[in-house]
DNA sequence: CGACCATTTGATTGCTGTCAATCAGGGTGG
DNA sequence: CCACCCTGATTGACAGCAATCAAATGGTCG
């Protein structure tokens, strides 16, 4: 069975081992295009812009990302935006809102996005008869709350300064424990200035200072190129908490 | 099979309708002193200000609370504090967290609480060869994923008065909703402005002047006597968004 | 080339934190 | 019963971080 409860990143001194066999590991690259069906699921492909589900209206679908960036966020009446979560390859949405209810929250495609699409009705089924499946949505959901919490801290208690960097260590960690990439090495990095304000409740203008003053301390570097962490060490240290182990613990 | 997803509010044309049977309904009130055992189940009692669990140290138990407020927090190397959620009878904690790593947040009995005591390790077994367990779960984590998203909304795009009186909302339909409270009456409420300001990014002070002005407004009432909500329509209609019915939707 | 988006930067405003002093209520011990 | 103390609430003065507004730059795409 399972380990229950697995972190994104785990504890330091175990590597992490991203658990994402909700629905399958993701298939081989390149053979997906469009809108296709394999083994009874549907596989959607969504252009960069383009919303998963809608806040407000109600959404029938759970969604597992086989390929590319989502941002769960919330919209206030009078435009305000909070981005609640940053979704990558093996995550779920959709799950979380009520069945015929008004979803609380968007997802939208920050990069063009491949996802398995299985009907939520479908989805309760599933997790009634394997236990396995079960098991491996709370992993996720565990996960998400981990997230959220991580993001509340930074957003309500750290600085601006530590906030950014506090998340693009947490993102950089993600994608590397995805691809697999090599610490130090410049990774993907979708997200704009004004999308990592709306995550952290800044603005995009002093997201913009708080990364020349990272980039001037030799930190790191981000540009359309990517996001490159050149002193995870130093970046670490102005978190204000533990947090080592996780930047380089998993070297080729 | 219980309801997938269920909110803790709900729509706002459906009344409410807690999903508290993780672990059986709470026993009836009083029977309860100290440490005790039923059915195979240990029940624990923690003084106010007592730990459940502490943060950065192993934790091996999953707690449903029976009586009482819990906060889950966070707190930095340097003091500072970021209250994640609170915690009302029918909510577990102690799931979140990596097994055998050190947990994330710690828990702390914000008033006399009385839990049901299940080690993680049985929770596990339960969950595999119980699949109403397992819904039932992921209800649970799913209603803690849509508490730290509006907390989330809250402190990144919400001033202080607007997080507050949404923060207050949202504790006071909790509670209503557990304890079956009429609209209007005043209910008990423990936590401190301190405890506020923790949960919401802002200092003790501030939430005083913050509450200061809307006692002054008429909207509401807080003292150590309790909390009561006098006009609900104008605190939603300061809260940025669609919030209406849940107030007064469940009359006697 | 022109439009557009994202980034960058400066000047100013303002919300909220910090610090400090005071007040009020409850509990304890004499 | 009263003095004392401790916690939490309250209020004011001041400082500071980040928002807002505005303008300029640069890169991309049609």
């Amino acid at each position: 069975m399972p380990r229950l409860m697995a972190l994104r990143g785990g504890p330091a001194d175990v590597p992490p081992i991203p658990r994402r066999h909700v629905f399958d590991p993701p298939p081989a690259e390149g053979i997906l295009t469009g809108r296709t069906r394999a083994v009874g699921r549907e596989y959607r492909f969504f252009a960069s812009g383009a919303e998963l589900f809608a806040q407000d209206r109600s959404n029938e679908d759970v969604f597992t990302l086989v390929e590319g960036w989502v941002s769960l966020h919330h919209i206030l009446e009078d435009g305000r935006r909070q981005i609640l979560e940053f979704l990558l390859p093996g995550d779920i949405c959709g799950l979380v809102s009520p069945p015929g209810g008004p979803a609380q929250h968007a997802a939208e495609a920050l990069t063009d996005v491949t996802a398995v699409v299985i009907p939520q009705s479908q989805f309760v089924s599933m997790l009634a008869t394997n236990a396995d499946y079960a098991a491996s949505v709370i992993d996720r959901l565990s996960g998400s709350i981990l997230a959220a919490h991580e993001s509340l801290v930074d957003i309500g208690r750290r600085n601006a300064l530590e906030a950014v960097a506090h998340l693009l260590f947490r993102l950089d960690r993600r994608v590397r424990e995805i691809g697999g990439a090599v610490p130090g090495r410049t990774v993907d990095f979708p997200p704009t200035q004004e999308q990592l304000g709306d995550a952290l409740g800044l603005s995009a203008a002093h997201v913009c200072r708080t990364l020349r003053v990272l980039r001037e301390r030799g930190i790191l570097s981000l540009d359309r190129h990517g996001l490159c962490i050149h002193d995870p060490d130093a970046l670490c240290r102005m978190l204000g908490q533990d947090e080592r182990g996780t930047g380089a613990a998993h070297a080729e």
